[in-house]
DNA sequence: TTCCTTAATGATAATAATTTTCATTATCTA
DNA sequence: TAGATAATGAAAATTATTATCATTAAGGAA
């Protein structure tokens, strides 16, 4: 929730214009992959989302933005931070990626499980932030978090897109320090 | 996580002293309520930890640093942010309260609930970030929280020390923007 | 109680994650 | 291919949180 006033609209200044522009890749991975439904959270699908994305779904999870801009800085040093921030927001509107916080300051992302099988929630430490994923207990859980659902959605009129659980502790490590 | 590489070690000027004073309040506070134990996360249980501690104890859940501080400043003006702050990074520490983040940039601490009869979770607003509490199913998600606690702390030798269930949406206004 | 040691505090500066701004570039449609 | 405009990169701005440091207060000793 960061916002402005503006208070320097005066200036009109050029800026340094974009000296790496990015370059399209051997593969046209803007249409070799099929393209997500963008409803009306934005209105084109570009190189630089796609590379994004498709970073998240090869990679392994709870990245931050900065560790995502710097993994495609080596292959695409035309991305830059704020469309890596950008993109982030928007696949979290698309309901495509998971926001999560580990306690360090800043929020990391993990593509959002497409069956039961993948499903996954987080052990944290709250000694050294590291996040373990774990898949105990998934049909359990599942049947517990519909039948709530059903319940919240009812009684507050929510409509419920997702849900998160976590464990949080000390690691082997961290007990001993 | 921020750090801080002190490139200004040299300069010594004095500071601006410390204007307002924090005031004892008519009733002893400090000494009235019960004061928690510090295990060795801090050696004196103070006036303006205990104030903040009462302060949430007594008021609705989901605040952050800033609203606390701005609740507080009316009666207690001596007390500084950075002290708000301080306090409830060692009731974390302690686990007397629970850090929560709702989506917009800050996190948001609440009381820990002593009883089962005060355990709830979260339904959160992926719009307006409203927060609501719920405690359906709070047995069941008491059988379910065990059992994976146990298996979890066993496998990855976890010392586990909280749980956080949440869910996601739209509420009623939000889903009709 | 008064003194002494040192943890805690308040004010402020520093840090760093995230947003915003704006000229430029890329995408899409006609 | 041209025109309209959404998206981008670079840099500046914003802001939550942390660090710094002189001062104050807590708690024990005398």
């Amino acid at each position: 929730m960061r916002k402005s006033q503006s208070q320097t609209a005066s200036k009109k200044q050029p800026l340094t214009p974009n000296k790496n522009k990015i370059k399209k890749p051997k593969k046209d991975i803007l249409n070799e992959e099929p393209k997500p439904d963008l409803k009306n959270k934005a209105s084109r699908w570009t190189l630089p989302r796609q590379i994004v994305f498709n970073f998240l779904k090869h990679s392994s999870s709870h990245l931050s933005a900065k560790e995502i801009y710097n993994a495609l800085h080596r292959s695409y040093p035309g991305i830059g931070l704020a469309t890596i921030y950008r993109t982030l927001e928007l696949l979290f509107q698309l309901g495509l990626i998971r926001k999560i916080s580990s306690g360090d300051g800043q929020s990391r992302y993990e593509l959002k499980d497409q069956n039961l099988a993948g499903h996954h929630h987080h052990l944290i430490c709250l000694g050294c932030g590291r996040i373990i994923d774990y898949q105990d207990f998934a049909e359990e859980e599942l049947q517990l978090v519909k039948k709530t659902e059903k319940v919240l959605a009812k009684k507050h009129n929510f409509l419920i897109k997702d849900h998160n659980i976590e464990f949080f502790g000390l690691c082997e490590k961290c007990r001993l320090k």
